[in-house]
DNA sequence: ATATTATTGTTAACAGGTTAACAATAATTT
DNA sequence: AAATTATTGTTAACCTGTTAACAATAATAT
């Protein structure tokens, strides 16, 4: 087993894995960027959804949220609303337009994950859940690391 | 086999190796981004390495090395040099700081190789080939709707 | 040999993220 | 109830990348 090849391999996938999806919604979607998209998603999947939720699901910042829904806002993509007893949180929701976009977005999703599956259909059921075993248990001892990666050090 | 949580899990590791990537390197180079690591690693294994060559291999922009070499430049772990019977391209090459962080950074990545040599050989050699066999086709089935993604979407 | 085309590397303007500081409001402590 | 602390969301200043335009030089075609 050559260690840096699986790396290699792993940094590939994903990698690829990015391009496609930047490509495919970059194509379709042309008035929104990757990030928009992704916080237009969330927006409609999710009840009272504000700065803070959206941040934490999406792994950034609230201030780059707060610029990303400014742009959205002025798509006119989603529109704001607040819950009369809290004056200091702000929510979102999709307008038509805003809708519309995640329909479309939802249906790249399922067309995207059928012909994922036609792929993964071709290698046999115990080589992929043993495939992903070693990626979850990698993906644990990366964890590790990450967390004691101070005293690794010295 | 459920092919979203194959994709998280591949999402999910890779961006562990990522964290932990950054991290590592962070900590111990303090001086030093990541991606200027990654730069004085490549001119320190590269026969007469200009803005160009770098570029390629680290699949930046000629003009994001541009900055970097300037940086580099400014912190003395690099210099310039060139060759008499070419005006156009210039090369460069390690200063004795450059080497020495140079060094650093390869023995960081020794030792990230013994350990992750270490968590690799509790699994069994077929299952490993069968996972690296299974990403690899995955990379091939993504780099073909990568290319074929315009009539796709039709 | 000259003219054309391609390559090299720099720069300015932009994009999309971060951190840090802040005002407004909510929650908790005393 | 008042004071303190925590949370929300915005903004300014910055960082690191991109694209596009450019001057200088090299390579190729005529």
């Amino acid at each position: 087993m050559n260690v840096t090849d699986t790396l290699l391999t792993l940094f590939d996938t994903s990698n690829r894995l990015d391009i496609l999806y930047k490509k495919a919604f970059g194509d379709i979607l042309i008035n929104y960027t990757f990030t928009e998209m992704h916080c237009i998603d969330f927006i409609g999947k999710t009840e009272n959804p504000n700065v803070t939720k959206i941040a934490q699901s999406m792994k950034l910042t609230k201030a780059a949220i707060s610029k990303i829904i400014k742009k959205l806002l002025a798509k006119n993509a989603v529109k704001t609303y607040k819950n009369s007893d809290n004056k200091k949180e702000t929510y979102y929701k999709l307008t038509k337009i805003g809708q519309e976009v995640f329909e479309k977005h939802q249906n790249m999703h399922k067309m995207w994950y059928e012909k994922d599956e036609a792929f993964f259909n071709l290698f046999n059921k115990e080589d992929l859940d043993k495939t992903l075993e070693i990626l979850e248990k990698y993906t644990q001892f990366l964890d590790e690391r990450i967390k004691t990666i101070k005293e690794d050090l010295k």
